[in-house]
DNA sequence: TAATAATATATTGCACACAACACAGTTGTG
DNA sequence: CACAACTGTGTTGTGTGCAATATATTATTA
């Protein structure tokens, strides 16, 4: 349990993420333009090109978003045709997500696109692959911790 | 340069820094709640808790926002009656900040969020301060190469 | 010095993120 | 079977992030 002694910007953690995030996400941006995507909505893509057809709910799990984010960027991509919905049989609450060709023929151009940006990173593969580790590990913590908040410090 | 053979989730950085900044948002959201402050807003009472007084152009620089970001988050700050905006007589342009008597109160009560959040992390000292460093030097490896996007991979 | 460029900040429009809520469909319990 | 609890999805309202644009002020240059 680490304790710090002050404010300081350039000691918290939480800011380095958010910034370095913000800065992913406009080079993602940058490069996902041109295929009317934004960085969401082509995670979504992702999930679906490495399972097509699971449910919305495990989509929302999968990227750690609820409904209200959800929604509107599933419906984006509907309306851009590149996911359909349907609803299952056994169970009309469950609906489905299925590519469309239009979004099967996009991954193949679109597969560059991520190690364009980890090369921007200027990481080693070690670097990389640490910093990944580290990564999956903290959000294992805080979803792990998340909803009991009030721990003693 | 770290090459990479597919589009899975779980090899991808940059998920991991989104859903990770994600979280801890959410974490920050429940711990300033009782303030009526968002992260961002509690950002940029950070950097002047820092440095009091200063330029909103150097809160953007120091967050890596920019005015379209900021200027409604100070206004809701303002309104909030935690900082005020003064003009500059040497440069009418530029609009410093300046807490008010109530963000300063505000200081000690808010100090221990972070600490709260640093520990939900479940990182040691050492690994917190080692992931810390990547962060940093990624940032930095992110702000050279932006906006020079199409290097060749 | 008048036209031009650059700078600091603000506004607008779009797309997230999320809490709170709504609602249809399903499950569990008497 | 009735009916309450739960589940999966959607909607609404607020607050970001950011590109594009606007405006006022300062600096530069022809």
């Amino acid at each position: 349990m680490p304790q710090f002694e002050n404010l300081k910007l350039d000691r918290q953690l939480c800011f380095a993420l958010y910034s370095a995030t913000n800065s992913i996400t406009r080079m993602y941006r940058g490069l996902l333009d041109e295929y009317d995507l934004t960085y969401p909505q082509y995670l979504v893509l992702v999930v679906l090109w490495e399972k097509d057809g699971i449910a919305i709910k495990e989509v929302m799990k999968r990227l750690n978003l609820d409904s209200g984010t959800l929604s509107p960027i599933i419906k984006r991509l509907q309306i851009a045709g590149l996911v359909e919905k349907v609803r299952t049989d056994k169970d009309e609450r469950i609906v489905r997500l299925l590519l469309t060709d239009k979004a099967r023929k996009l991954q193949p151009m679109i597969a560059d696109v991520q190690n364009q940006v980890a090369c921007q990173t200027e990481l080693s593969s070690e670097e990389f692959f640490e910093l990944l580790d580290r990564l999956n590990q903290l959000a294992a913590s805080l979803n792990n911790t998340e909803a009991k908040q009030s721990v003693a410090s």
